[in-house]
RNA sequence: GGAGGGAUGGCUGAGUGGUUGAAAGCGGUCGCCUCGAAAGCGACUAUGUCGGAAACGGCAUCGGGGGUUCGAAUCCUCCUCCCUCCGCCA
Protein backbone atom coordinates (compact mmCIF):
# COMPACT_ATOMS: atom_id res chain seq x y z
CA UNK A 1 0.00 0.00 0.00
CA UNK A 2 1.19 3.43 -0.95
CA UNK A 3 1.54 6.20 1.75
CA UNK A 4 -2.02 8.08 1.72
CA UNK A 5 -0.26 11.17 2.03
CA UNK A 6 1.47 10.75 -0.94
CA UNK A 7 -1.26 10.03 -3.00
CA UNK A 8 -2.77 12.97 -1.68
CA UNK A 9 0.07 15.69 -1.85
CA UNK A 10 1.80 14.23 -4.88
CA UNK A 11 -0.32 12.57 -7.00
CA UNK A 12 1.78 13.31 -9.94
CA UNK A 13 4.79 11.10 -8.96
CA UNK A 14 1.89 8.00 -8.27
CA UNK A 15 0.62 8.46 -12.31
CA UNK A 16 4.45 8.74 -13.64
CA UNK A 17 4.98 5.88 -11.47
CA UNK A 18 1.77 4.22 -12.59
CA UNK A 19 2.70 4.96 -16.46
CA UNK A 20 6.12 3.43 -15.89
CA UNK A 21 5.02 0.53 -14.67
CA UNK A 22 2.39 0.74 -18.30
CA UNK A 23 -0.65 1.04 -15.74
CA UNK A 24 -4.14 2.94 -15.96
CA UNK A 25 -3.82 5.79 -14.04
CA UNK A 26 -7.73 6.78 -13.79
CA UNK A 27 -8.04 5.55 -10.44
CA UNK A 28 -5.69 8.85 -9.37
CA UNK A 29 -8.03 11.50 -10.31
CA UNK A 30 -10.91 9.08 -8.90
CA UNK A 31 -8.93 9.12 -5.77
CA UNK A 32 -8.88 12.37 -5.48
CA UNK A 33 -12.19 13.30 -6.03
CA UNK A 34 -13.65 11.01 -3.79
CA UNK A 35 -11.24 11.64 -0.98
CA UNK A 36 -11.57 15.20 -1.23
CA UNK A 37 -15.28 15.18 -0.16
CA UNK A 38 -14.32 11.86 2.51
CA UNK A 39 -12.25 14.69 3.96
CA UNK A 40 -14.90 17.41 3.99
CA UNK A 41 -17.62 14.64 5.49
CA UNK A 42 -15.13 13.81 7.85
CA UNK A 43 -13.91 17.24 9.36
CA UNK A 44 -17.88 17.76 9.25
CA UNK A 45 -18.46 14.71 11.25
CA UNK A 46 -15.98 15.48 13.56
CA UNK A 47 -17.18 18.85 14.55
CA UNK A 48 -20.75 18.08 15.15
CA UNK A 49 -19.30 14.69 17.50
CA UNK A 50 -16.72 17.56 19.30
CA UNK A 51 -20.27 19.74 20.29
CA UNK A 52 -21.69 16.14 21.10
CA UNK A 53 -19.24 15.17 23.38
CA UNK A 54 -19.04 18.51 25.41
CA UNK A 55 -22.89 18.46 25.83
CA UNK A 56 -22.76 14.80 27.29
CA UNK A 57 -19.95 15.75 29.91
CA UNK A 58 -22.42 18.44 30.71
CA UNK A 59 -25.53 16.23 31.54
CA UNK A 60 -23.31 14.58 32.71
CA UNK A 61 -22.37 16.53 35.63
CA UNK A 62 -26.24 18.50 35.63
CA UNK A 63 -27.44 14.60 36.64
CA UNK A 64 -24.78 14.76 39.28
CA UNK A 65 -26.13 17.80 40.64
CA UNK A 66 -29.27 16.73 40.61
CA UNK A 67 -30.87 19.26 37.67
CA UNK A 68 -32.56 16.83 36.02
CA UNK A 69 -34.77 19.19 34.07
CA UNK A 70 -31.90 20.77 32.16
CA UNK A 71 -30.34 17.60 31.28
CA UNK A 72 -33.48 16.50 29.72
CA UNK A 73 -33.72 19.14 27.33
CA UNK A 74 -30.00 18.99 26.85
CA UNK A 75 -30.04 15.64 25.51
CA UNK A 76 -32.74 16.25 23.58
CA UNK A 77 -30.72 18.53 21.48
CA UNK A 78 -27.99 16.37 21.77
CA UNK A 79 -30.09 13.29 20.16
CA UNK A 80 -30.53 15.69 17.36
CA UNK A 81 -26.57 16.00 16.64
CA UNK A 82 -26.17 12.37 17.04
CA UNK A 83 -28.84 11.68 14.06
CA UNK A 84 -27.45 13.71 12.22
CA UNK A 85 -23.43 12.29 12.22
CA UNK A 86 -25.30 8.94 11.49
CA UNK A 87 -26.89 10.43 8.32
CA UNK A 88 -23.06 12.14 7.30
CA UNK A 89 -21.41 8.69 8.76
CA UNK A 90 -23.14 6.18 6.47
CA UNK A 91 -22.53 9.10 3.50
CA UNK A 92 -18.99 8.90 4.23
CA UNK A 93 -19.05 5.19 4.18
CA UNK A 94 -18.99 4.56 0.86
CA UNK A 95 -16.71 6.44 -0.17
CA UNK A 96 -14.17 5.33 2.59
CA UNK A 97 -14.51 1.80 0.76
CA UNK A 98 -13.79 2.40 -2.76
CA UNK A 99 -10.76 4.36 -1.41
CA UNK A 100 -9.43 1.61 0.31
CA UNK A 101 -10.10 -0.54 -2.81
CA UNK A 102 -8.31 1.89 -4.81
CA UNK A 103 -5.20 2.01 -2.50
CA UNK A 104 -4.69 -1.58 -1.96
CA UNK A 105 -5.10 -2.33 -5.48
CA UNK A 106 -2.41 0.64 -6.63
CA UNK A 107 0.84 -1.29 -7.06
CA UNK A 108 4.30 0.09 -5.51
CA UNK A 109 6.38 2.68 -6.75
CA UNK A 110 9.34 1.57 -9.00
CA UNK A 111 13.18 3.02 -7.37
CA UNK A 112 14.63 5.43 -8.83
CA UNK A 113 17.17 3.28 -10.41
CA UNK A 114 14.92 0.59 -12.32
CA UNK A 115 15.33 0.92 -15.60
CA UNK A 116 12.43 2.14 -17.70
CA UNK A 117 10.71 -0.19 -20.28
CA UNK A 118 7.78 -2.50 -20.62
CA UNK A 119 8.12 -5.73 -20.78
CA UNK A 120 10.96 -8.37 -20.15
CA UNK A 121 12.58 -7.54 -23.25
CA UNK A 122 14.03 -4.21 -21.55
CA UNK A 123 15.42 -5.73 -18.45
CA UNK A 124 19.08 -5.12 -17.98
CA UNK A 125 21.29 -8.21 -17.82
CA UNK A 126 23.75 -7.46 -14.59
CA UNK A 127 25.56 -10.27 -14.58
CA UNK A 128 26.26 -13.54 -15.76
CA UNK A 129 28.05 -16.31 -13.45
CA UNK A 130 29.71 -19.55 -14.62
CA UNK A 131 29.61 -20.92 -18.41
CA UNK A 132 27.00 -23.32 -20.11
CA UNK A 133 28.13 -27.19 -20.19
CA UNK A 134 29.54 -28.27 -23.52
CA UNK A 135 27.82 -31.48 -24.94
CA UNK A 136 29.08 -33.43 -28.20
CA UNK A 137 25.11 -34.75 -28.11
CA UNK A 138 22.13 -32.60 -29.02
CA UNK A 139 21.05 -31.93 -24.88
CA UNK A 140 17.48 -33.40 -23.84
CA UNK A 141 14.75 -31.32 -21.98
CA UNK A 142 14.40 -32.60 -18.70
CA UNK A 143 11.57 -34.04 -18.07
CA UNK A 144 12.13 -36.60 -21.33
CA UNK A 145 15.65 -37.80 -19.03
CA UNK A 146 13.41 -37.35 -15.84
CA UNK A 147 10.62 -39.94 -17.40
CA UNK A 148 12.78 -42.33 -18.39
CA UNK A 149 15.03 -42.59 -15.78
CA UNK A 150 11.75 -43.18 -13.72
CA UNK A 151 11.98 -40.01 -11.78
CA UNK A 152 9.23 -37.85 -13.10
CA UNK A 153 5.63 -39.23 -13.68
CA UNK A 154 3.81 -36.44 -14.94
CA UNK A 155 0.88 -38.98 -16.64
CA UNK A 156 -0.19 -40.75 -13.39
CA UNK A 157 0.17 -37.26 -11.55
CA UNK A 158 -2.72 -35.91 -14.03
CA UNK A 159 -5.04 -39.15 -13.23
CA UNK A 160 -3.88 -38.26 -9.33
CA UNK A 161 -4.41 -34.62 -9.29
CA UNK A 162 -4.50 -32.96 -13.02
CA UNK A 163 -2.30 -31.07 -15.48
CA UNK A 164 0.67 -29.41 -14.13
CA UNK A 165 1.22 -32.01 -11.30
CA UNK A 166 4.33 -33.81 -11.03
CA UNK A 167 4.72 -37.26 -9.09
CA UNK A 168 8.68 -37.43 -7.88
CA UNK A 169 9.43 -41.05 -7.57
CA UNK A 170 12.94 -42.72 -6.55
CA UNK A 171 15.66 -40.24 -7.18
CA UNK A 172 13.69 -38.09 -7.92
CA UNK A 173 12.04 -38.01 -4.73
CA UNK A 174 15.28 -38.28 -3.10
CA UNK A 175 17.04 -35.66 -5.36
CA UNK A 176 13.77 -33.00 -4.17
CA UNK A 177 14.79 -33.11 -0.45
CA UNK A 178 18.31 -33.37 -0.68
CA UNK A 179 18.35 -30.20 -2.20
CA UNK A 180 15.39 -28.30 0.11
CA UNK A 181 17.87 -29.49 2.64
CA UNK A 182 21.01 -28.23 0.97
CA UNK A 183 19.12 -25.21 0.51
CA UNK A 184 18.39 -24.56 4.16
CA UNK A 185 21.29 -25.45 5.51
CA UNK A 186 23.56 -23.15 3.47
CA UNK A 187 21.16 -20.11 4.41
CA UNK A 188 20.70 -21.11 7.95
CA UNK A 189 24.49 -22.28 8.30
CA UNK A 190 26.35 -19.75 6.60
CA UNK A 191 23.82 -16.99 5.15
CA UNK A 192 22.87 -16.61 9.18
CA UNK A 193 18.98 -16.97 8.10
CA UNK A 194 16.45 -18.49 10.97
CA UNK A 195 14.91 -21.41 9.09
CA UNK A 196 10.96 -21.74 9.85
CA UNK A 197 8.31 -24.27 8.99
CA UNK A 198 5.54 -22.00 8.49
CA UNK A 199 1.58 -23.06 7.18
CA UNK A 200 1.04 -22.84 3.79
CA UNK A 201 -2.81 -22.21 4.70
CA UNK A 202 -3.80 -18.56 5.57
CA UNK A 203 -6.30 -16.59 6.21
CA UNK A 204 -7.25 -13.36 3.93
CA UNK A 205 -5.50 -10.90 6.06
CA UNK A 206 -2.43 -12.74 5.14
CA UNK A 207 -2.71 -12.37 1.32
CA UNK A 208 -3.85 -8.72 2.00
CA UNK A 209 -0.72 -8.45 4.01
CA UNK A 210 1.54 -8.98 1.16
CA UNK A 211 -0.41 -8.04 -1.77
CA UNK A 212 -2.00 -10.99 -2.96
CA UNK A 213 -5.13 -9.93 -2.35
CA UNK A 214 -7.82 -8.20 -3.06
CA UNK A 215 -6.05 -7.91 -7.02
CA UNK A 216 -4.88 -11.71 -7.76
CA UNK A 217 -7.52 -13.90 -6.56
CA UNK A 218 -7.60 -15.27 -9.87
CA UNK A 219 -4.00 -16.75 -9.26
CA UNK A 220 -4.88 -18.49 -6.16
CA UNK A 221 -6.36 -21.25 -4.56
CA UNK A 222 -9.03 -20.91 -2.33
CA UNK A 223 -9.95 -23.34 0.37
CA UNK A 224 -13.34 -22.87 2.31
CA UNK A 225 -13.56 -21.21 5.58
CA UNK A 226 -11.65 -18.05 4.28
CA UNK A 227 -8.30 -19.73 3.85
CA UNK A 228 -5.81 -19.75 0.63
CA UNK A 229 -2.88 -22.19 -0.13
CA UNK A 230 -0.14 -19.96 -0.50
CA UNK A 231 1.22 -18.85 -3.56
CA UNK A 232 4.86 -18.58 -2.14
CA UNK A 233 6.04 -18.93 1.46
CA UNK A 234 7.03 -15.15 1.17
CA UNK A 235 2.99 -15.05 2.43
CA UNK A 236 3.14 -16.80 5.41
CA UNK A 237 6.75 -15.47 6.65
CA UNK A 238 6.43 -11.89 5.83
CA UNK A 239 3.08 -12.30 8.04
CA UNK A 240 5.10 -13.81 11.07
CA UNK A 241 4.97 -10.34 12.50
CA UNK A 242 2.18 -8.68 10.98
CA UNK A 243 1.14 -5.78 13.19
CA UNK A 244 3.54 -6.03 15.35
CA UNK A 245 5.95 -3.16 16.41
CA UNK A 246 9.49 -4.30 16.70
CA UNK A 247 12.68 -3.16 18.21
CA UNK A 248 15.34 -1.66 16.30
CA UNK A 249 17.77 -4.08 17.92
CA UNK A 250 15.94 -7.36 16.23
CA UNK A 251 16.22 -5.79 12.96
CA UNK A 252 17.58 -7.28 10.98
CA UNK A 253 14.77 -10.38 11.18
CA UNK A 254 16.25 -12.88 8.85
CA UNK A 255 14.13 -16.34 7.87
CA UNK A 256 14.41 -18.88 5.58
CA UNK A 257 11.63 -21.65 4.71
CA UNK A 258 10.74 -24.61 2.73
CA UNK A 259 7.23 -24.70 1.85
CA UNK A 260 5.05 -26.07 -1.30
CA UNK A 261 3.53 -23.14 -3.48
CA UNK A 262 0.05 -23.59 -5.05
CA UNK A 263 -0.51 -21.26 -7.84
CA UNK A 264 -3.34 -21.44 -10.64
CA UNK A 265 -1.50 -20.04 -13.57
CA UNK A 266 -4.87 -18.75 -14.75
CA UNK A 267 -4.22 -17.16 -18.16
CA UNK A 268 -0.61 -19.28 -18.67
CA UNK A 269 -2.46 -21.68 -20.56
CA UNK A 270 0.02 -23.16 -23.79
CA UNK A 271 3.30 -22.05 -21.71
CA UNK A 272 5.90 -24.36 -20.56
CA UNK A 273 2.78 -26.98 -20.45
CA UNK A 274 5.50 -30.43 -20.63
CA UNK A 275 8.08 -30.13 -17.51
CA UNK A 276 8.36 -28.97 -14.21
CA UNK A 277 8.85 -25.40 -15.20
CA UNK A 278 5.40 -24.28 -14.51
CA UNK A 279 3.34 -26.41 -11.95
CA UNK A 280 0.53 -25.99 -9.66
CA UNK A 281 2.22 -27.16 -6.81
CA UNK A 282 6.41 -26.67 -6.29
CA UNK A 283 8.73 -26.50 -3.77
CA UNK A 284 10.65 -23.72 -3.16
CA UNK A 285 12.69 -22.43 -0.56
CA UNK A 286 12.07 -18.37 -0.02
CA UNK A 287 14.74 -15.87 2.01
CA UNK A 288 12.38 -13.35 3.95
CA UNK A 289 13.73 -10.11 5.31
CA UNK A 290 12.88 -7.01 7.81
CA UNK A 291 15.11 -4.57 7.84
CA UNK A 292 15.63 -1.07 8.74
CA UNK A 293 14.77 1.10 5.61
CA UNK A 294 17.94 2.87 5.27
CA UNK A 295 20.02 -0.51 4.98
CA UNK A 296 17.02 -2.42 2.26
CA UNK A 297 18.97 -1.61 -0.94
CA UNK A 298 21.91 -3.02 0.93
CA UNK A 299 19.98 -5.83 2.21
CA UNK A 300 18.52 -6.81 -1.43
CA UNK A 301 21.77 -7.25 -3.12
CA UNK A 302 23.39 -9.73 -0.27
CA UNK A 303 19.88 -11.53 -0.69
CA UNK A 304 20.51 -11.50 -4.29
CA UNK A 305 23.95 -13.02 -3.40
CA UNK A 306 22.76 -15.56 -0.75
CA UNK A 307 20.61 -17.13 -3.75
CA UNK A 308 23.10 -16.77 -6.13
CA UNK A 309 25.34 -18.71 -3.64
CA UNK A 310 23.30 -22.27 -4.27
CA UNK A 311 23.71 -22.25 -7.67
CA UNK A 312 27.29 -21.22 -7.76
CA UNK A 313 27.91 -24.62 -5.43
CA UNK A 314 25.78 -26.37 -7.81
CA UNK A 315 27.48 -25.78 -10.76
CA UNK A 316 25.13 -23.71 -12.31
CA UNK A 317 25.19 -21.25 -15.32
CA UNK A 318 23.25 -18.27 -14.69
CA UNK A 319 22.54 -14.50 -14.52
CA UNK A 320 21.10 -11.89 -12.87
CA UNK A 321 18.49 -9.83 -14.57
CA UNK A 322 17.64 -6.39 -13.35
CA UNK A 323 13.49 -6.28 -14.35
CA UNK A 324 12.40 -3.09 -15.94
CA UNK A 325 10.05 -1.23 -14.64
CA UNK A 326 7.41 -2.49 -16.88
CA UNK A 327 7.98 -5.92 -15.54
CA UNK A 328 8.02 -5.66 -11.78
CA UNK A 329 5.66 -7.51 -9.32
CA UNK A 330 2.77 -5.16 -8.24
CA UNK A 331 4.46 -4.94 -4.79
CA UNK A 332 7.88 -5.00 -5.75
CA UNK A 333 10.03 -1.59 -5.81
CA UNK A 334 13.24 -3.30 -7.31
CA UNK A 335 13.56 -6.55 -8.31
CA UNK A 336 16.72 -8.50 -9.73
CA UNK A 337 15.63 -12.35 -11.68
CA UNK A 338 18.08 -14.58 -11.39
CA UNK A 339 17.72 -16.66 -14.10
CA UNK A 340 19.58 -20.41 -14.56
CA UNK A 341 20.63 -21.84 -18.13
CA UNK A 342 18.33 -24.36 -19.68
CA UNK A 343 20.48 -26.16 -22.42
CA UNK A 344 17.70 -28.03 -24.41
CA UNK A 345 15.74 -24.54 -24.86
CA UNK A 346 19.58 -22.82 -25.12
CA UNK A 347 17.96 -19.89 -22.96
CA UNK A 348 18.01 -18.45 -19.15
CA UNK A 349 14.78 -19.19 -17.31
CA UNK A 350 13.92 -17.27 -14.04
CA UNK A 351 14.65 -19.67 -11.22
CA UNK A 352 14.34 -16.69 -8.34
CA UNK A 353 13.25 -13.28 -8.00
CA UNK A 354 14.50 -11.25 -4.74
CA UNK A 355 12.69 -7.99 -4.22
CA UNK A 356 12.38 -4.70 -2.26
CA UNK A 357 9.33 -4.02 -1.47
CA UNK A 358 9.90 -1.09 0.69
CA UNK A 359 7.09 -0.27 3.12
CA UNK A 360 4.91 -1.61 0.34
CA UNK A 361 4.27 -4.77 2.24
CA UNK A 362 5.01 -3.59 6.17
CA UNK A 363 2.01 -0.51 5.53
CA UNK A 364 -0.30 -3.47 4.53
CA UNK A 365 0.45 -5.63 6.99
CA UNK A 366 1.38 -3.16 10.07
CA UNK A 367 4.79 -4.25 10.97
CA UNK A 368 6.44 -1.00 12.22
CA UNK A 369 9.81 -0.86 14.46
CA UNK A 370 11.26 1.68 17.08
CA UNK A 371 14.81 3.53 16.23
CA UNK A 372 15.22 4.53 19.56
CA UNK A 373 13.27 5.14 22.89
CA UNK A 374 12.42 8.56 22.17
CA UNK A 375 11.34 8.04 17.96
CA UNK A 376 7.75 7.24 16.74
CA UNK A 377 7.11 4.07 15.21
CA UNK A 378 8.41 3.45 11.35
CA UNK A 379 7.49 1.07 9.03
CA UNK A 380 9.96 -1.25 8.31
CA UNK A 381 11.52 -2.41 4.71
CA UNK A 382 10.70 -6.28 3.79
CA UNK A 383 12.32 -7.98 0.76
CA UNK A 384 11.99 -11.54 0.04
CA UNK A 385 13.04 -13.73 -2.62
CA UNK A 386 13.47 -17.16 -3.66
CA UNK A 387 16.68 -19.32 -2.56
CA UNK A 388 15.47 -21.05 -4.94
CA UNK A 389 12.66 -22.86 -6.50
CA UNK A 390 13.33 -26.02 -5.97
CA UNK A 391 11.34 -27.97 -8.84
CA UNK A 392 13.20 -25.81 -11.52
CA UNK A 393 16.98 -26.05 -9.70
CA UNK A 394 15.76 -30.00 -10.12
CA UNK A 395 15.47 -29.39 -13.90
CA UNK A 396 18.40 -27.50 -14.27
CA UNK A 397 20.47 -30.16 -13.25
CA UNK A 398 19.00 -32.90 -14.72
CA UNK A 399 19.48 -30.45 -18.03
CA UNK A 400 23.25 -29.04 -17.23
CA UNK A 401 24.41 -32.55 -15.69
CA UNK A 402 23.36 -34.87 -18.39
CA UNK A 403 25.05 -37.69 -20.17
CA UNK A 404 24.73 -38.81 -23.74
CA UNK A 405 23.17 -41.77 -22.65
CA UNK A 406 20.67 -40.43 -20.59
CA UNK A 407 21.47 -40.48 -17.87
CA UNK A 408 22.95 -37.84 -15.53
CA UNK A 409 25.75 -36.47 -12.84
CA UNK A 410 24.80 -35.68 -8.85
CA UNK A 411 26.43 -32.04 -8.26
CA UNK A 412 29.56 -33.00 -6.11
CA UNK A 413 27.77 -30.75 -3.09
CA UNK A 414 24.73 -32.79 -3.26
CA UNK A 415 26.88 -36.19 -3.12
CA UNK A 416 26.95 -36.59 0.71
CA UNK A 417 23.57 -36.47 0.99
CA UNK A 418 22.73 -40.05 -1.33
C1' G B 1 -18.63 -30.75 17.66
C1' G B 2 -20.40 -29.58 23.21
C1' A B 3 -19.62 -26.59 28.05
C1' G B 4 -17.22 -22.62 30.33
C1' G B 5 -13.33 -18.49 30.82
C1' G B 6 -10.71 -14.60 28.50
C1' A B 7 -8.67 -10.43 24.82
C1' U B 8 -7.17 -3.18 27.91
C1' G B 9 -0.92 1.03 26.19
C1' G B 10 6.23 -1.40 24.66
C1' C B 11 5.07 -5.40 28.71
C1' U B 12 2.17 -7.01 33.32
C1' G B 13 -2.44 -5.56 35.00
C1' A B 14 -6.85 -2.39 37.40
C1' G B 15 -11.19 -0.52 35.70
C1' U B 16 -19.15 -2.76 34.93
C1' G B 17 -22.60 3.74 32.12
C1' G B 18 -20.49 10.11 32.94
C1' U B 19 -14.67 15.57 33.14
C1' U B 20 -11.28 7.60 31.84
C1' G B 21 -6.84 8.09 26.71
C1' A B 22 -7.58 4.99 30.62
C1' A B 23 -5.07 3.44 37.95
C1' A B 24 -0.72 0.88 39.51
C1' G B 25 3.72 -1.63 38.43
C1' C B 26 7.63 -2.88 34.98
C1' G B 27 10.39 -1.06 31.01
C1' G B 28 12.19 3.52 28.63
C1' U B 29 13.81 8.95 28.28
C1' C B 30 15.42 13.29 30.80
C1' G B 31 16.82 15.77 35.35
C1' C B 32 18.59 15.85 40.58
C1' C B 33 22.10 13.31 43.64
C1' U B 34 27.52 11.29 42.64
C1' C B 35 34.44 11.89 41.17
C1' G B 36 31.65 8.23 38.25
C1' A B 37 28.03 4.50 38.65
C1' A B 38 24.21 1.80 41.31
C1' A B 39 20.34 2.84 44.54
C1' G B 40 17.00 6.75 45.68
C1' C B 41 14.02 11.00 44.28
C1' G B 42 11.30 13.98 40.48
C1' A B 43 9.28 14.84 35.60
C1' C B 44 7.97 12.81 31.09
C1' U B 45 6.61 8.39 28.27
C1' A B 46 0.18 5.14 23.23
C1' U B 47 -1.30 5.24 18.01
C1' G B 48 -3.77 7.19 13.88
C1' U B 49 -5.99 11.32 11.68
C1' C B 50 -7.46 16.56 10.78
C1' G B 51 -6.07 21.88 11.53
C1' G B 52 -1.46 24.60 12.72
C1' A B 53 5.24 26.95 11.09
C1' A B 54 5.09 25.41 16.04
C1' A B 55 3.03 25.47 20.76
C1' C B 56 -1.27 23.31 20.89
C1' G B 57 -6.19 21.84 19.79
C1' G B 58 -10.43 18.66 17.51
C1' C B 59 -11.77 13.60 16.34
C1' A B 60 -11.10 8.35 16.56
C1' U B 61 -8.98 4.04 18.89
C1' C B 62 -9.52 -0.66 25.29
C1' G B 63 -9.49 -8.00 19.77
C1' G B 64 -13.03 -6.75 15.07
C1' G B 65 -18.09 -5.37 13.12
C1' G B 66 -23.10 -3.83 14.33
C1' G B 67 -26.52 -1.99 18.15
C1' U B 68 -28.69 0.44 22.89
C1' U B 69 -27.84 5.46 25.16
C1' C B 70 -27.53 12.50 25.52
C1' G B 71 -22.97 9.66 26.73
C1' A B 72 -19.88 2.89 26.11
C1' A B 73 -13.39 0.02 27.84
C1' U B 74 -17.96 -0.82 30.80
C1' C B 75 -24.67 -2.97 28.49
C1' C B 76 -26.68 -6.09 24.05
C1' U B 77 -25.43 -8.83 19.50
C1' C B 78 -22.50 -11.21 15.74
C1' C B 79 -17.45 -12.53 14.37
C1' U B 80 -12.14 -13.68 15.18
C1' C B 81 -8.39 -15.43 18.25
C1' C B 82 -6.47 -17.55 22.97
C1' C B 83 -7.16 -20.72 27.50
C1' U B 84 -9.67 -24.93 30.45
C1' C B 85 -12.77 -29.34 30.37
C1' C B 86 -15.56 -33.20 27.39
C1' G B 87 -16.05 -35.79 22.63
C1' C B 88 -13.58 -37.09 18.03
C1' C B 89 -9.00 -37.65 15.52
C1' A B 90 -3.31 -37.76 12.66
Amino acid sequence: MLDIKLLRNNPERITEALKLRKMDTASISKFADIDSSWRKLTSEIDELRSKRNEASKQIGILKKNKAEAEAQAKAVGSKKLGDKIKELEEKRRGGEEELNKILLELPNIPHNSVPPGVDSGDNLEIRRVGKPPCFDFTPKPHFEIGEKLGMLDFERAAKVSGSRFVILKGLGAKLERALISFMLDLHSKENSYTEVFPPVLVNQKSMIGTGQLPKFEDDLYKCSDNMWLVPTAEVSVTNIHRDELLKADQLPIKYCAHSPCFRREAGSYGKDVRGLIRQHQFNKVELVKFVDPEKSYDELESLTLDAEKILQKLGLHYRVVELCSGDLGFASAKTYDIEVWFPSQGKFREISSCSNFEDFQARRAGIKFRRDAKSKPEFVHTLNGSGLAVGRTLAAILENYQKADGTFEIPDILKPLF
